[in-house]
DNA sequence: AAAAAAG
């Protein structure tokens, strides 16, 4: 009945079941040719191929000399003007009288980066070859090698070509056909792979065929009837996402709006009341709206849970429950359900299980894959000297700067009022830092997110608010200038680096204080290759009788990536879940490859 | 214990 497998991605078209399949892509991307073998600096140069050909925004506008990967510079598709030549006539019966559609793609032709083109560099496409797949579920629909591969759609199409995505990233080959087909799914999937689109795509190319749009109930002229709804754990990263699917939808008549707190409602009303068909939301916002009777879920078609270990952890789940189980939203099987996340605890997946409806569940990575192109580096730092030191490293930095230009720097802080005391400091110091945390207000926020992304601030001091989801080009330095408790927060926090190509760096100040994550940490740094220091594998041993992360008992959660239904019914010895009878995973043997990850008390490198 | 998410 239920099936599953590993395979090396890309693999060949079919196979998904009990088989293995492994075989290389020679593809390699037009600009990418003729590039230096990245051997000489395996760490910082090797690359996860879908950060280049997936959401990072480093994708949009191309870089200039050599950045337009699909051969078809943007500029010549779109005449340079807005809505230019060729662009109208695709509409195809979908186009529900989008008046006046902004086009989303102008401004990345405009604001082409002003930081560090130069350094794109190193993506290695030897590494895409490299990540592992699995599946798990009855009737796996078989991963799609190109867009073109699955019909969906002429105007999302163009969109994609827009968007200059020649080849679908790992996640994106296998759920996106499930997705397609129906299925509810669980999937595990860096951020910057491809996430976003690969949870889009579906949705929008479902809605452009179901030829249901935007409802206008008429005897509740006031009440948006969404057909989908994509839930995320911050109001930024409800933000880009929401930029992201406008660009999917452009043009396809599919109308995509977002809600969060801390902005005027009335803005939000407004658009509601226009028409909506994908609803980006925060969960405050979104219950609100509800009770107002603004919105109504019962139309609901598709769910998709961005970040969804956060959605359903302590804090949120009880109003995500609201949302999905309490209101009017279709039950599961009545609609279909997409979960995407990076790490994904048992005991969540478990908890999740409930918006499901005999799901498939997929996680697409390797061990480590996040972290490849990060160097992780560890320092033992006393609260007191946390400042002091933290200036040593960005004076270092500044004598290194590339073009007189400060390389983005995100320092991670426990609380929101260290956050502004650090801050402070530090432009008292002479270095232009600026912070994002809950406490600021949400045009503070997003000023302060803008003013990092474009180098005028070039430090951005941050609470976890940060940690998960944002797509942050040029961040050259993760700083963990306080350690978070959970492994999981500092796998997604060092992953606002080292993206799309880019190589990253993190350093943690590292102290008694974080005793309890020194096993973790130190497993998780091993994995990825990094430079354990012996100081910290003996905090490793000395806390690891008491100090078991949140992921607790032995088999752990490595990976992010292992269904739990195999741990509970299929699994029941609790044996290696790479030791069944139907898997080979192609790395010559146990010791060889991946072993030792998958099976390790570590969470997931993933993001 | 902290952060996030409604005002």
């Amino acid at each position: 009945m239920s099936s599953y497998s590993v395979e090396r991605a890309p693999a060949g078209g079919s196979g998904v079941g009990a088989n293995s399949h492994f075989s290389r892509s020679n593809y390699v991307p037009p600009h990418l040719r003729n590039r230096p073998s990245p051997t000489e600096q395996p760490a910082a140069s090797i690359s996860y191929a879908g950060a280049a050909l997936g959401n990072d925004r480093q994708g949009y506008g191309g870089q200039p000399g050599g950045g337009i990967r699909n051969g078809v510079p943007w500029s010549d598709v779109n005449g340079g003007g807005r809505g230019g030549g060729g662009w109208n006539n695709r509409n195809n019966g979908w186009d529900r009288g989008r008046e006046r559609e902004v086009n989303p793609f102008q401004e990345d032709v405009n604001t082409e980066p002003e930081l560090g083109t130069e350094e794109n560099t190193g993506i290695n496409f030897d590494a895409y070859e490299d990540i592992p797949v699995e599946t798990s579920g009855d009737n796996v629909p078989p991963p799609v090698n190109t867009f073109a591969d699955i019909d969906l759609g002429d105007a999302l199409n163009l969109n994609i070509r827009r968007c200059k995505y020649v080849k679908p990233t790992p996640v994106q080959r296998h759920a996106i056909p499930i997705a397609i087909s129906g299925r509810d799914l669980m999937a595990c999937a860096q951020t910057g792979s491809g996430k976003t689109a690969a949870f889009c795509f579906p949705i929008i190319s479902g809605i452009m065929k179901s030829n249901i749009s935007a409802q206008r109930e008429t005897r509740m002229p006031r009440m948006a009837f969404p057909l989908a709804l994509i839930l995320s754990p911050t109001r930024e990263l409800s933000i880009q996402i929401h930029e992201e699917a406008k660009k999917f939808a452009y043009q396809t008549g599919v109308r995509v709006v977002v809600a969060y707190g801390g902005a005027p409602i009335n803005l939000q009303l407004r658009e509601l009341e226009r028409g909506v068909d994908i609803l980006v939301a925060t969960p405050g916002r979104l219950v609100d709206l509800l009770e107002r009777a603004r919105v109504s879920l019962q139309m609901i078609k598709y769910l998709a849970l961005d970040e969804a270990d956060r959605m359903l952890d302590m804090g949120f789940e009880p109003q995500i429950r609201r949302i999905v189980q309490q209101m009017d939203m279709p039950p599961p099987g009545l609609r279909q359900t997409m979960l995407f996340s990076a790490t994904f605890p048992k005991e969540i997946q478990r908890l999740a299980a409930d918006f499901l409806s005999t799901y498939i569940f997929l996680a697409v990575g390797r061990v480590g894959s996040s972290t490849d192109l990060i160097v992780q580096r560890v320092e033992y730092v006393l609260e007191t000297d946390k400042r002091s030191h933290l200036m040593d490293l960005l004076h270092a930095q500044r004598a290194n700067g590339v073009q007189g230009k400060q390389a983005l720097t995100l320092v991670f802080v426990e609380t929101k009022k260290g956050a502004d005391s650090l801050e402070h400091w530090l432009c008292m110091n002479g270095f232009p830092a600026t912070t994002i945390h809950g406490d600021r207000t949400q045009q503070e926020r997003e000023y302060a997110l803008r003013s990092f992304k474009s180098g005028t601030t070039p430090i951005l001091v941050a609470t976890d608010v940060a940690a998960r989801g944002l797509d942050i080009p040029h961040v050259a330095h993760v700083v963990n200038f306080d350690l978070p408790n959970d492994i999981d927060d500092y796998v997604h926090r060092i992953g606002r680096t080292g993206r799309a190509g880019k190589s990253g760096l993190a350093t943690a100040f590292f102290n008694e204080n974080n005793s309890s994550l020194a096993r973790s940490l130190s497993d998780l740094m091993q994995e990825a290759n990094q430079e354990v220091p012996a100081w910290l594998s003996h905090f490793a041993v000395r806390s690891s009788s008491g100090g078991r992360n949140r992921r607790g008992g032995g088999s752990g959660g490595r990976f992010g990536g292992r269904d739990f239904r195999r741990d509970s019914s299929f699994n029941r010895g609790g044996t290696d879940f790479y030791g069944g009878p139907h898997i080979n995973n192609g790395y010559g043997g146990p010791s060889g490859g991946y072993g030792g990850g998958y099976g390790s008390n570590v969470t997931s490198a993933w993001d």
